[in-house]
DNA sequence: CGAATAGTGTCTTTTAGACATTATCTT
DNA sequence: AAGATAATGTCTAAAAGACACTATTCG
């Protein structure tokens, strides 16, 4: 049926693919990645992001794959998922011409169990200094990263992305440190609050505060789960 | 060498992979999108984003190969060009597991002669209504369209993406004529252009002036070629 | 009560929006 | 001069930012 389709796809070889994630937390430490160390050819011992093989016959899209490595890696299941593009060309693989679909997870650090085995032989978390981590990555890793880094830091500037660095309930101290600690500037309560409430994301949890030795802090939870909202800006 | 690596790649067979692109141009009938009439199955006659496959022998990279792939349906070369995402999964192609790495491209309309041939046997601008057109297209690519226009409608609103859409000289009415008609409201002249100062990516030709009726007007052009700017935001 | 952080209010400065005015060309 | 659009200025209303103040808990 589909022959004088298919005879024009065979002069033209298939690309390899491979999902890779860029998978962030927020440790005392500051915003970390996850790594793995690669175990096999090419690039034996050097970092890189996870990813695996699209599974043909298993899984249903490309989102669904993803979540697949990321599940694989981290027994975590449904944090902040975002695709942050494709990177492809004929040298970024000594094996041949491929493309990397890339997408980035937030995710608590706490909830991870970190999965070894198959082509990995270590899985850590490296902090990020700047754009970048200490030790150099796999194939164009660290150019990729970079640009997952660059989207998360441009998001924190106008959306309400960094909610999902949080645990469920959260106070909005906790949620002004988390703003904070990504741009790496202090912020004004007063002018931060207004913001928030303005968007009108997140909702009272009537009845649970944060106890300290202080006046406790009313705690929030998303209003709907793993949304992001942008904040006003203007022509 | 590979052994070890290729022997896991094996175990699972390589998605389809093609380049389409959502070319965009403002008529005077309003923003329009360039499609492709399909010649061969699957969706043959159905309306398409214009696309082709990656050429692993010829193509240095995807953005290679989307360039070439404009090249081929438009005869242009060098428009603004940006990556809208890759859409993939088990369903969208009846010939298999498929994935359709998007561009965006914004052009003049004059400059382009449209190339027919290959597995397309008719190209025409098509007029947008909402976030769609007219007609049902191909495969997903309405709702790859439809994210496509969403992501163009988003950056107008923040960005100096607008100004691609008008050839090298132009001037400040014209510039906010495009951002009218893409937003679909007036804008004030006095606000629009202290907004367009501020940022400052476009300068005056000196001596050049856009000559009819009444006062003349200064013509400007970018300060870089092909760059956005993006207008301030905070949190 | 003191220490500590939560949460709100006030004032000032800056910015945005509406609108008016002036400028410069053609016919 | 009339008509048209370019370009800039002015005034007001709204928003942002700095900072102070009040509130509530623990020890």
């Amino acid at each position: 049926m589909f022959a004088a389709m298919n005879n024009i796809e065979d002069l033209h070889q298939r690309p390899i693919v491979s999902v890779d994630l860029a998978i962030f937390a927020l440790t005392p430490d500051g915003l970390e990645v996850l790594l793995a160390r690669r175990g096999v050819e090419p690039f034996t011992g050097h970092w890189a992001l996870p990813g695996g093989w699209i599974h043909v016959d298993e899984d249903e899209s490309l989102e669904a794959a993803a979540r697949r490595v990321l599940s694989d890696k981290t027994g975590v299941a449904a944090p902040y998922f975002e695709q942050v593009g494709v990177f492809g060309d004929a040298a970024r693989d000594p094996r041949g011409w491929s493309l990397s679909v890339t997408y980035m997870a937030l995710i608590m650090p706490d909830a991870v169990i970190l999965q070894h085995g198959g082509n990995v032989t270590d899985a850590a978390w490296h902090p990020i200094a700047g754009e970048a981590t200490a030790q150099p990555l796999a194939f164009d890793h660290a150019a990729i990263l970079k640009t997952a880094i660059t989207r998360l830091r441009n998001k924190v500037e106008y959306t309400t992305l960094p909610v999902h660095l949080l645990p469920e309930a959260f106070t909005l101290s906790e949620l002004q440190a988390v703003y904070e600690r990504l741009l790496g500037r202090l912020l004004d309560k007063s002018a931060f609050r207004k913001r928030i409430a303005e968007v009108d994301f997140i909702v009272p949890i009537v009845g649970e505060m944060r106890r300290a030795s202080n006046r406790p802090a009313q705690l929030y939870r998303l209003k709907q789960a793993r949304s992001t909202v942008f904040f006003d800006r203007t022509i």
